[in-house]
DNA sequence: TATTGACCTTCCATCAGGTGGAACCCCTAT
DNA sequence: ATAGGGGTTCCACCTGATGGAAGGTCAATA
């Protein structure tokens, strides 16, 4: 099976799976014309990583959970540690997101956003760095 | 004033400053010996990309930001626009990533976690391979 | 048989937004 | 004079791809 086809199927675009195969992700055979040859193995593991992608897994984190898949010998208690540390990190950005939200949210509130040059946005934007300063000298 | 002091008050490593003239959105002057020489107006910029940062401003949103900032013929509906558009960003981000700790909490709330290889998670990762397939036919 | 067009190949550059480190200069205090 | 803590430049690296150029391959058609 060509690369178009396990594109098609993983719905990576080809360009994504030649370069899992730089990084070693996936390790297809070669057709005498050179062509990348995917075994019924090698198929399924572009839609795999697109999948764990899409969960935010990182890309080492793919590489663990892809030899967990192959290995025969793992414990699901391995598979659901990388899971509950990715549950985490998606968790703190929510948090980080979600405070970004407020405070943009409650200047936006506090801007006329008419002809006059006033806004509450800029002044915000400009006016922190004695309390920079301040936390600095306190941390 | 001299790189150190402003990162001091900035709270931004002087690495990031320098990044910063790189890319144009600092000018410094220079003194005698080449070191930067941050006059007032230059001590407050990266106090100010530091907080837009924080708030997820691109870096063109920095540079635009600042822009206006400086510019007495500004309006705030202009500095309005940019931040609607980043609030947007962020709450679409936001809906992104609680999608994915949905779907992430399910998988780690299947997987027993224990010494035996069975696992929701992975077995979840494998074998959306045919659904992956019907939405590309269908979209 | 020639040619078209859709595949495929490699390689190199680029994006955001910095960070790390090497090699070297400057300034002040001892 | 020497040690330290500034500063400087430049180049490489990080994540996770993506764009594009230059060229090889293959199947169908004219």
């Amino acid at each position: 099976m060509n690369i178009g086809d396990v594109a098609e199927r993983s719905g990576l675009p080809a360009k994504t799976i030649r370069y899992y195969e730089d990084i070693g992700l996936v390790k297809p055979l070669r057709s005498a014309n050179g062509y990348r040859s995917f075994r019924d193995r090698d198929v399924h593991k572009p839609a795999f990583l697109g999948r764990a992608r899409a969960l935010g897994f990182s890309i080492e984190d793919c590489r663990n959970l892809l030899k967990l898949y192959e290995d025969d010998d793992r414990t699901s208690s391995e598979v659901k540690q990388i899971a509950e540390v990715q549950l985490d990190r998606i968790d703190r950005k929510i948090a980080e997101l979600t405070e970004m939200r407020a405070t943009l949210a409650h200047l936006v509130d506090a801007c006329a956003g008419d002809h006059r040059p006033d806004c509450p946005i800029l002044a915000d934007l400009a006016a922190k760095e004695e309390e920079i300063a301040l936390l600095n000298e306190a941390g």
